[in-house]
DNA sequence: TATTGTTATACTCTATAACTATA
DNA sequence: TATAGTTATAGAGTATAACAATA
């Protein structure tokens, strides 16, 4: 009995059905969409997702401190200051000390900062709804619904 | 009119209702946990996402040449050598050449890249079955479907 | 002692240009 | 000339240890 020749004669057409069963994988694919998209949707903007997001907590959120920041994007301090030193280089935040705890920066955003941070979430949503045109509403907000869920799952 | 002090009192509920409508928002927080997750799960194998889900195709696919496996998984081709050099040195997979195409190799999975592939997509399930409880199997339906969907945008 | 911001550092993931060998 | 695999490299993104200033 000869075993076939796949080695001569390539696949034709690749199969992913298993791995396409796990959420994780559908996720992983469909995020490097939507970051490919936000990517180009935000150059105009100069900003990167990691800034923009920063930027939209400190418009939505103004005199939260770093620390705050940090803890709700589930960013490491030492990486949110080069993100903050890059915002406020561009004058669209400020840090500004606190007098009665002088270990933290309140962080405000100025009105250039609040500008761009209205223009750029225009920017996305137009970018967004492109993206799942096809998709009804309904499915749109189960979809919310779900990665909400996901995202709360703590290990027990 | 005084200023509000919005420095003086940082905010005690940080609000995150603006990024939360965006589905990227959602997208980027919920895969950071499944990602977490897989590498845990994945550890014991001594498997990384990308050469997990190279060995599960190449098992689900033998004999695919690497420019296919990279295509599959939207890998650059650069990047997917090291993977290969990876499963490779490890027994898991074998580069076999093509005698009729001697540019390209012919992907092959040994019997102990099956059986750990088998053990590591076991472990997987699991572990994403346990992520997605709370979900019921319409939800989860939907979200596979609607990621799906996502994955296959493509700009006009 | 503990906390906030910071520096330095390292590791993973990803993207691009250019080479080689084959076609 | 084009393709498959490779090398080298650089840029993001992310994680940890340790420090200074302050509480």
């Amino acid at each position: 009995m000869p075993k076939p020749d796949t080695n001569k004669t390539p696949p034709q057409q690749i199969d992913d059905s298993t791995l396409r069963q796990f959420v994780g994988y559908g996720m992983k694919r469909a995020f490097n969409v939507l970051h490919g998209e936000l990517v180009e949707t935000l150059k105009p903007f100069d900003l990167r997702m990691v800034t923009y997001s920063a930027l939209v907590m400190i418009v939505e959120n103004p005199g939260l401190r770093q620390y705050q920041l940090a803890d709700a994007l589930e960013i490491e301090r030492p990486n949110l200051v080069a993100i903050i030193d890059e915002l406020e280089s561009r004058a669209l935040v400020v840090r500004e000390r606190i007098p009665t705890d002088r270990r933290s920066y309140a962080l405000l955003p100025t009105a250039a900062g609040k500008q761009l941070c209205d223009k750029a979430l225009r920017a996305d949503a137009a970018s967004e709804a492109r993206i799942l045109a096809t998709l009804d509403e309904k499915t749109k907000a189960t979809l919310i619904e779900a990665l909400a869920a996901i995202r709360s799952f703590r290990k027990t």
